[in-house]
DNA sequence: TATATCACTATACTTTTGTATACCGGTATA
DNA sequence: TATACCGGTATACAAAAGTATAGTGATATA
């Protein structure tokens, strides 16, 4: 239960906060990081594979994607000395772990959706124009 | 234990899961949506209030960060007939609730950086330069 | 009379993020 | 010989997000 501890630590130290929030954040922004991640869970996987998993991301993105995620501790690039060579990302612990954030996304998500769009009962949500 | 329904429902209905991530998405989008809502979270707040209260935000994102919150039914928008007007700002249901996806990316937060940093025992994570 | 507050909006700009397209050297397959 | 795959990079551009600064009309305070 950290909930109680909570606003008894914000007082005292919300840096400590504001930054673990802002590595959350990191981990979620943009466009691809969560589809690259969802599809690290299935297990290791190379470029080109990833870059089929996720549906129309361009290479530019993917590389520079991975790199992030990688200088954030999410995920772990492995060279293996093949001709030509071979490369495989997977997640780190961490990267694991953000599993549990990417529950309650799709668990609130879900419960908005089912409150939100039974109470106003007009024009879907604000999505981005495809 | 979602988990073990997860996958199950991921082969029949992934759209509904994508809408739902996405949903979740659009309430963490920017900047400014995380503290806003953090804000609201302890309760009523009117617009230069907000101001106040989140920092080095200007009036021009609040007012479409507000918009945005208010489209996707996490802030409930009340003028009153008083002269000037008085225009209070409060979370939805769904708003408050959003407060458990917070609980987590916090949690998940500490956590990463406890270990991320233990381990690489070297440079800070990335963040935007301020 | 001058200044401040309220809840914003308008205009112009910079920065960040994402896309499109082509390309690299080396190897395996047809 | 021609083509495709591997794991990316280079260059140029478009779109989205964010900033800076000023201003609105009415009302209350000094």
């Amino acid at each position: 239960m950290i909930k109680n501890i909570d606003l008894e630590i914000l007082d005292r130290c919300p840096d400590t906060f504001v930054l673990a929030v802002n590595d959350t954040m990191n981990v979620l922004s943009g466009k691809w990081k969560f589809p690259i991640i969802a599809s690290l869970l299935f297990g290791k996987k190379r470029f080109k594979e990833l870059g089929r998993d996720v549906t129309k991301i361009t290479p530019r993105m993917l590389s520079k994607e991975l790199r992030d995620l990688e200088m954030n501790g999410i995920v772990k690039r492995t060279v293996y000395n093949t001709v030509p060579v071979t490369v495989e990302y997977e997640l780190t612990a961490s990267g694991k772990s953000f599993k549990k954030v990417m529950d309650v996304m799709l668990e609130w998500g879900l419960e908005h959706r089912k409150i939100t769009l039974h109470d106003l009962e007009k024009s879907p949500l604000q999505t981005k124009a495809s």
